[in-house]
DNA sequence: ACCCCTGTTCGGCG
DNA sequence: CCGCCGAACAGGGG
């Protein structure tokens, strides 16, 4: 599920439990999410602290413990992150939850592609991990400059797969790409070599647009987005682009192991 | 019984 | 180093 809007989404799921501290850690031990961090380790080193605070960056999350303590997260393809009642009983795949004072804090994902790890600094600062990621989209530094130079160290690489490379475009995931290059009206296949800097640009515009509309949305209670938007249009079969006057059936198909949905006739490819 | 999947990483090959 | 592929991870839903 989660780009960087779903992302957001989850991470403000956990506020109720801000200021308040863990009274006790029930994990599941042998659930992968746990191969960066063993889950002791994270029982023993978050039991007994207080919720500070959260940051979402792309895909990835940062939870704020009292005494330096810090929690990365990253949802994979399933991660959900929600709060239940403090008496809350772990069900399958609830496989970490901060049970606080008046209700539990729950890390949910079934397919296991997520993760957690565990941090404790002595600076006050964050772990370096997280503070060396590349800007997000709608952050100051992510720059014109900046796309269009990390774009042109891979001219043959499809747009499309370009743009759901987190080095340069973090948080984008599989429908934000798709809705950035249908919106530019470039066939997501186009190698990226053959975009002249104006495409660039427009690349990297339309990359911010769609990221803050997205947040603005998705990320404060799971909006809808326009059905003017391919999102909505993408997953059914026979699909119509949504585009006024267009009215073509939209494509799907595989780009570089990823589905990739699109539409031959006002993306021309 | 298949086939699909909003993610990432790894090994292998050219 | 680049670029591309397939596999692996795991489980639920159509």
């Amino acid at each position: 599920m989660p780009e960087l809007a779903e992302v957001d989404y989850f991470r403000k799921q956990w506020n109720p439990g801000l200021g308040t501290s863990i009274r006790r850690v029930q994990t599941h031990p042998a659930a992968r999410i746990f191969r960066d961090s063993p889950a002791v380790a994270i029982e023993r080193g978050l039991a007994g602290r207080c919720f500070l605070g959260s940051a979402a960056h792309g895909k990835q999350m940062l939870f704020e413990f009292s005494g330096g303590a810090w929690l990365g997260l990253h949802l994979g393809m399933s991660g959900e992150l929600r709060t239940a009642p403090c008496d809350h009983v772990p069900a399958k795949h609830d496989h970490l939850v901060f049970v606080l004072d008046s209700l539990s804090l729950v890390f949910s994902d079934y397919r296991m592609f997520g993760r957690v790890s565990l941090d404790i600094t002595e600076d006050g600062l964050a772990p370096s991990w997280w503070r060396e990621l590349p800007p997000q989209p709608a952050d100051a530094g992510f720059t014109k400059t900046r796309v269009r130079d990390f774009m042109r160290r891979f001219p043959k690489t499809p747009l499309k797969t370009l743009l759901l490379d987190q080095r340069g475009f973090p948080g984008i995931g599989n429908w934000m790409a798709d809705e950035i290059c249908w919106q530019l009206r470039i066939p997501p296949q186009t190698p990226s070599g053959t975009l002249d800097d104006l495409s660039l640009e427009a690349v990297w515009k339309m990359t911010r647009r769609v990221s803050r509309e997205a947040l603005r949305v998705i990320g404060t209670d799971w909006g809808e987005l326009p059905d003017s938007w391919l999102m909505n249009h993408r997953w059914r079969d026979g699909g119509i682009c949504p585009r006024r006057g267009c009215k073509s059936e939209l494509v799907r198909d595989d780009l570089r192991g990823r589905t990739t949905c699109w539409c031959p006739s006002c993306q021309g490819g």
